[in-house]
DNA sequence: CCCCTATGTTTACATTGTAAACATAGGGTT
DNA sequence: AACCCTATGTTTACAATGTAAACATAGGGG
């Protein structure tokens, strides 16, 4: 058991916790590319070579930032539904607009999880949880077209335009791409909202 | 002018272009992180430093490589889509099937292009390029609802829907979060047509 | 009480980006 | 033709980085 506060410590007590948060500090200032494992290792106030016992890599690290980046996201998403229940078009609706906000407040985070950088590696845990949001965005999508209230198209089809437009629109706006009213936080959101209602009506209302 | 066959001379004669090529070579095999400034040189068969007489930074090496992925990218997507003159539908789904080849063909690239690992600096001709293919998707478009073989909606919603959704396709296959399915070229090729047909119809067809 | 192991630290080294000083070649001016 | 000016390379130098190896320490189980 770590102690309480164990700091200055020779023992720092909760290193790998510590990494973590402090490599998502280190990576929201410097960036994907700036970012080091020694500026991590200062940050959490250890030697340059005190990750190497929690993380075998700085891959291994960022792996973990990826990790969280996808929990994060998945529970974003599930929260934003669960707002609207027994309402799946709002429900759809609110879990794009946390899908697409979750991306542009933490560009560098969803880089990380969807830029391919970080090589996944043998043992990940990928299948998981690069499912989750799709399976999510499937089971609204489920109950929006038993309850008739979406377009009656198989289930799979409509989660996948809606899952890879989302995603389209989400890593568009990271990248600064889209035309530049959409930084405008409320133009973004008018265009989830509009291709959410491309998914579930087949319109664009 | 520069010389015929320069190799061992003291100038290189066209350093600038064989340095972008090389660029490309080593990004592929080593990928975006090892990707290092010194081994394009050696490639280039140039000492480590002469690059700097060509582009500011690693950056800006890369930012020309990222360049010339959206003028080829554009390229592809003009030249499917003029294989099927006066034909909307096919149009875009030619388009489309291009844009999301040359994604999972150009991995590296890429995310090159789309990932913001590269700061977009300020003389960057970011506008020009990143809209060149919003913008063919968007002629395509509008021709299509002009002789009414598309859905009768605003063409510019149409094409953000367009776009959103073959970036987001073509994003989620490069980072391999797709079904594993989908790494069959021919399974792709079908999610970008049901995807395509959505845009289209309005239904997956 | 002792030592074993998990967790840190120090030292060392190769690689990298980048700057500064130096070299050369090849063309325009006289 | 001689000259030198500048564009283009090269060498040298340095600080930052990832990572390995050797060393240190603390805190718990025999």
């Amino acid at each position: 058991m770590p102690p309480e506060h164990a700091v200055g410590r020779y023992h720092h007590g909760d290193l790998r916790n510590a990494l973590i948060e402090g490599a998502g500090r280190v990576l929201l200032e410097k960036g994907t590319c700036g970012f080091s494992l020694r500026e991590v290792a200062k940050v959490a106030g250890v030697s340059h070579a005190a990750p190497y016992r929690h993380f075998r890599d700085k891959a291994a690290l960022l792996q973990a930032l990826r990790q969280a980046g996808f929990e994060q996201l998945g529970l974003a998403i599930r929260t934003a539904a669960d707002g609207k229940p027994h309402n799946p078009e709002q429900k759809l609706i609110e879990a794009s607009v946390a899908y697409v906000h979750f991306a542009v407040q933490n560009p560098e985070i969803t880089r990380l999880m969807f830029g391919g950088t970080v090589e996944l590696q043998e043992n990940d845990v990928r299948p998981d949880v690069s499912v989750t949001a799709y399976e999510s965005l499937l089971d609204i999508i489920q109950e929006g077209v038993e309850q008739g209230s979406f377009r009656q198209r198989p289930p799979q089809e409509l989660a996948l335009v809606a899952w890879t437009s989302m995603h389209g629109l989400a890593m568009l706006a990271v990248a600064g791409l889209l035309a530049v009213e959409a930084n405008d936080e409320r133009v973004l959101d008018e265009l989830v909202r509009a291709v959410a209602r491309n998914v579930i009506y087949g319109i664009v209302k």
